[in-house]
RNA sequence: GACUCAGUAGCUCAGUUGGUAGAGCACAUCCCUUUUAAGGAUGGGGUCCUGAGUUCGAACCUCAGCUGAGUCA
């Protein structure tokens, strides 16, 4: 009988993860993770993270499988929170959830699984995984939940072959309202409890004020692009299909970039960093027709570049690019050599309707041309590729 | 110095031949969502520049004043 832990977060989902592999016959170990003891800028008054072990002892002992605990913060806070800190402070958006899931649930948690014996490790997620030879080798596929509306194959966007392997994820050939059906039929204690949301383990933040912890506010000025401002008509465009030469590509895939004289001051803010592409709340600027949206923000000069309406054309961009240490290919078999090319889908943000796009490696790093312009492209969030159902690669958007 | 125009929610403005006010943006809350965002719904908020007058009744009419913009000397 093979041993698997999972990960029992005190959410429905990974109870009846756990229920359904104690039914296929395995034998199931819950294991508890304490990744995070701060509240410093949580939202919803009361802390549910305190609960969040209780439910998960509650469901084990209901299952009747045993129960462990670990605490993972100090790994969390190095890998993944710190480097939220840096990202932001280099004007980056990052995702902390997809390094949380390839340096924590699916690495550190991993080690300590393997102490309790674990051949295969499981979690709640919403998506498949399955296998096929190659050349004598084995190879893991990745593929989306079978719910369509919950798959969260995005945030495993950057696990390895090597973890992948030990994953499973028994609740991904299911869709959620029959998982909340089968936790309130076993009657298990998490089977109304709200889904979680927010950075995982930390909650739902208000961002600025979790990152004044490490940023400093620094007062600077808000300036608005016209939509007709001159620079947008010199910007080069190209049609989907067209071949560009590298130089082409290079222009194409770069982010607006803007001065002072381009546009207007028309507001005040505490801190460039603390805006992110595509951002419409909480720039505290009236009097304007259309809604205000980030188009860009300078770091050096401390300057929150903004545009309105949805339209605007700082807004929609059409091409993106991965510098190559940031690429990653789950199969690497698929991994394109430079030069080459490859149209699939993708997406740049979770539960983002996938994209037409065509993927041209180079030399430098790998380009991205999409069929639609896609609105709120931002530097540090991750793309992530898909050939059908299946995610075969990612990487960071420079 | 004279004249013209303007002064209405945090901002930009609309408004009824006179019966005590609205829209967009902003903001708040909720929904959605294991990232950042976006999106959806709901909501709070106004001595209608000040004073006097006309009127049953004025933010809308009259007069004076204040403030701002502009034009002409």
């Amino acid at each position: 009988m093979e041993t698997v832990v999972i990960g029992l977060s005190g959410g429905v989902d990974s109870s009846v993860a756990a229920n359904i592999l104690k039914e296929q016959g395995y034998n199931v170990i819950g294991l508890f993770m304490k990744n995070w003891h701060d509240t410093t800028g949580l939202l919803e008054g009361d802390c549910p993270a305190h609960d969040d072990v209780v439910f998960a002892q509650l469901v084990a002992r209901k299952l009747n499988i045993p129960f462990h605990t670990v605490d993972l913060s100090k790994e969390y806070g190095k890998r993944v929170v710190d480097y939220m800190f840096a990202e932001y402070k280099k004007g980056r958006t990052p995702n902390p959830d997809v390094l949380c899931n390839r340096e924590i649930k699916f690495d550190v948690f991993i080690d300590a699984a393997r102490e309790l014996g674990a051949e295969k490790v499981a979690t709640g997620h919403y998506c498949r995984k399955d296998e096929f030879e190659k050349d004598g080798k084995t190879y893991y596929r990745l593929l989306a939940g079978a719910d369509k509306n919950k798959d969260q194959s995005y945030f495993l966007c950057q696990l390895s072959q090597e973890q992948l392997k030990m994953a499973m994820f028994p609740i991904g050939e299911i869709e959620k309202p029959r998982v909340r059906k089968i936790a309130s039929d076993l009657n298990l204690a998490t089977a109304e409890r709200k889904d979680s949301q927010g950075i995982c383990f930390v909650g739902k933040v208000d961002l600025p004020t979790f990152l004044q912890q490490k940023l400093d506010t620094k007062p600077g000025v808000i300036i608005e692009i016209a939509k007709d401002a001159e620079l947008f008509s010199k910007r080069l465009d190209m049609a989907y299909d067209e071949n560009p030469k590298d130089e082409e590509l290079r222009k194409i895939v770069r982010p607006y970039y803007y001065f002072p004289k381009n546009g207007e001051i028309v507001g005040q803010h505490n801190g460039a960093h603390f805006y992110t592409i595509g951002q419409r709340k909480g720039l505290n600027v009236g009097g304007k027709k259309e809604p205000l949206f980030v188009l860009s923000i300078d770091i050096e000069k401390n300057i929150v570049y903004t545009g309105q309406g949805h339209n605007h054309p700082g807004l929609n961009r059409r091409a993106l690019f991965i510098r190559n240490d940031e690429l990653h290919w789950i199969r690497p078999d698929l991994a394109l050599g430079n030069s080459q090319e490859k149209e699939l889908k993708v997406r740049i943000r979770y539960r983002q309707p996938l994209q037409k796009a065509r993927l041209l490696k180079r030399e430098s790093g790998l380009f991205i041309l999409f069929k639609e312009k896609q609105r709120g492209i931002t530097s540090g969030q991750f793309a992530a590729f898909y050939n059908g159902e299946e995610l075969i690669g990612s990487g960071v958007i420079a």
